[in-house]
DNA sequence: TTATTAATTGTTATAGTATAACATTTATGA
DNA sequence: TCATAAATGTTATACTATAACAATTAATAA
């Protein structure tokens, strides 16, 4: 079987352009493992198996897009199946929730510690979500709220525009 | 008819502490007017009397909450009636959406010329959501979106957690 | 090992959010 | 006043998420 190497909009994530999504897959996945295991939390398959269709690519999936597959393989999938992966994941800090689509992205830097929020790029043509590891933003949030006797809990950062692949066409 | 003048829970709004909540709501409608008048939009009774409602208070309210409200004055009401002015209203940048919580909220600062996104404090205490004036953070995002070549086009920036009058308590 | 308990998954039903599609009415301008 | 566009009425349905209870599986202690 050939692969083309030709990059097209579709394989835009990040700055990064084309790449081989194989390799984010196995890593998401291993490092998911690795963390649980380390935190006595148990990657069932069904968990394992909503986070690996989660990384199927680098656009936030919805809760009945992962059924819809999930349905083929369990005929037993039912809504509280993906829906409760989707909280162990979310707790995990393994995956993310897109606020502005109400759906789901697996998270490259999943924190050993801390189950982090991510800063999010979405671009409105292609569909892909970048996470950014921005720090800045978060501080100065942090201090924007403060000046108001505020404390952040958590916050949802996402910014909808154009990638640089889908910027000219 | 005697009112309390004690500061409650329920009354905090950002950082101005308790306020007769008669004059945000008086202003909203005004500037409504106003500005939709300049742009050449009605603002028709149900979409003022929407407009009013999300006004109630300080708290995001929900598309099926307006519409409760609604029913009783207009036996017609259906969700359409409540979406169709949520969507006239947000694009007039009279309303902004908390996409958190898929609610709304209304803007007390509606620009004359852009219909902008704002940023919010919501407090998971007491509910009440502030706008930030901020642009610091707006500048800071578009940065680090152009370092990876995206362009921003609109963005959601909400931080839940304690206002100050709800941190002791 | 086995009993006990806790965690996970199965299953059905329903709540909550949002829009499609077409009919009717109301406002606006020629 | 007619023609057109905008707004609203109306019904149906799609999409997102959770409640509640049953059954099963895994982990732990006796």
């Amino acid at each position: 079987m050939i692969h083309s190497k030709k990059t097209t909009k579709r394989d835009w994530v990040g700055s990064a352009g084309s790449h081989d999504h194989r390799v984010c897959i196995v890593d998401a996945l291993d490092k998911a493992a690795a963390l649980c295991s380390q935190r006595g939390a148990r990657l069932t398959q069904i968990r394992r198996r909503v986070l690996e269709l989660i990384w199927s690519n680098h656009r936030p999936i919805g809760a009945y897009s992962i059924l819809e597959v999930l349905k083929k393989e369990r005929t037993n999938a039912a809504p509280p199946t993906v829906y409760r992966a989707l909280d162990f994941l979310l707790k995990q800090g393994l995956v993310h929730r897109i606020q502005s689509q109400n759906a789901f992205i697996g998270c490259p830097n999943p924190d050993p510690n801390l189950q982090h929020t991510g800063t999010f790029l979405i671009c409105t043509d292609c569909g892909n979500a970048v996470e950014l590891e921005e720090t800045k933003i978060d501080r100065l949030l942090e201090i924007s709220a403060s000046n108001q006797g505020f404390v952040i809990e958590s916050r949802t950062i996402e910014a909808a525009g154009l990638c640089t692949d889908c910027q000219v066409n």
